[in-house]
DNA sequence: TCTGATACAGGACACACTGTTCGTTACAAT
DNA sequence: ATTGTAACGAACAGTGTGTCCTGTATCAGA
């Protein structure tokens, strides 16, 4: 990728990231955005053919950190030879708040419902292979109710100031779910 | 109110209703609203200052019959004396299922996430009284987490063809969430 | 180091939708 | 019957959109 691709790109999100933290999604222009990132209107166009494409991007830009295997496997955070499921989810958490900067902006701008449908979708490739069998309750439901616990509870953790660690977020999931 | 009102309120409920079933909710404008329901612009305004109005406005319409206290003691129900918490769940859903087809086009319309944010606000409150006091987990968590956990019951059992009814979809609620 | 390719700036454009206004007409309530 | 008020409909300025253009700066590869 060009390097004044990054630049722009990167001035692109920065600004739409700092906008996010002071008015509604809605009601941001890409004229604002534009601004803000001090590039040319064709400039983003040639981007993002639209500001929810540019949501879209910069939520694929935080999955592809927290999902990567690359990084599932960092030797920092010495998961690489616990397999234990806790461990992942534990893990998981740790990349959401590494960004959780960009996060929390996507929440108090109002466009939170979409970064949790993107979640959702990628933590339904997580738990899928996990969940147990169990014959009562259809699949389809269960799966959907860990996958739902699992992502509001993270939104309930960034709305808050802080106050619990990935460890202690990931002990109330696992006190809440069984899977 | 006067009859006048009460009708353009209605064709425009009914015009939005339809709207929603055939394009996104981003996509349609108080220009294809005021169209379908056959109305002057002015009066749309003078009704709804904005599209998102008109939307609370639905939501609010549908949560009153679900939520009232009279639909609570309809007598056909007669959930009147049961004062389970389970039948008054049950009893929530099929008020739900009595508006299910505005629902299916708020959900079909992409502007589910609204009406699963004003769900939870009412949900909020019936399990408030409820839920049982148990010290480790914060009790803001639990809320959350059970709250999320029936608005998400909901949603999945509108995504589906109608193939269970109110009591199987409580059933299958209380086999998840311990309340 | 040169050169072709390409990303960007900046301005202009037609277009669509918004939200408001106002004089007129039709209907409700009493 | 009269009085208030809701709806009509046409027009309006304002705002944002998405596209196109020309000229300039920067890049990558020979």
């Amino acid at each position: 990728m060009d390097r004044r691709q990054r630049k722009t790109r990167n001035a692109i999100f920065q600004a739409f990231s700092s906008l996010l933290e002071e008015k509604r999604y809605s009601s941001i222009t890409v004229q604002d955005i534009i601004d803000a990132a001090d590039v040319g209107r064709s400039t983003f166009y040639a981007h993002f053919s639209t500001k929810e494409e540019l949501l879209r991007a910069m939520c694929d830009d935080i999955f592809e950190h927290v999902f990567s295997d690359e990084v599932m496997r960092e030797p920092e955070h010495d998961f690489s030879s616990a397999d234990s499921f806790r461990d992942r989810i534990t893990h998981i958490l740790c990349h959401l708040q590494e960004k959780q900067h960009h996060i929390k902006g996507i929440f108090a701008g109002e466009c939170g419902e979409i970064f949790m449908k993107y979640l959702r979708e990628y933590l339904w490739g997580v738990f899928d292979q996990r969940l147990p069998e169990d014959g009562e309750i259809p699949r389809d439901y269960r799966l959907n109710h860990v996958v739902s616990a699992f992502a509001e509870t993270v939104r309930w953790w960034f709305g808050g100031r802080g106050e619990y660690t990935p460890e202690q977020i990931s002990a109330l999931f696992f006190a809440s779910v069984d899977c």
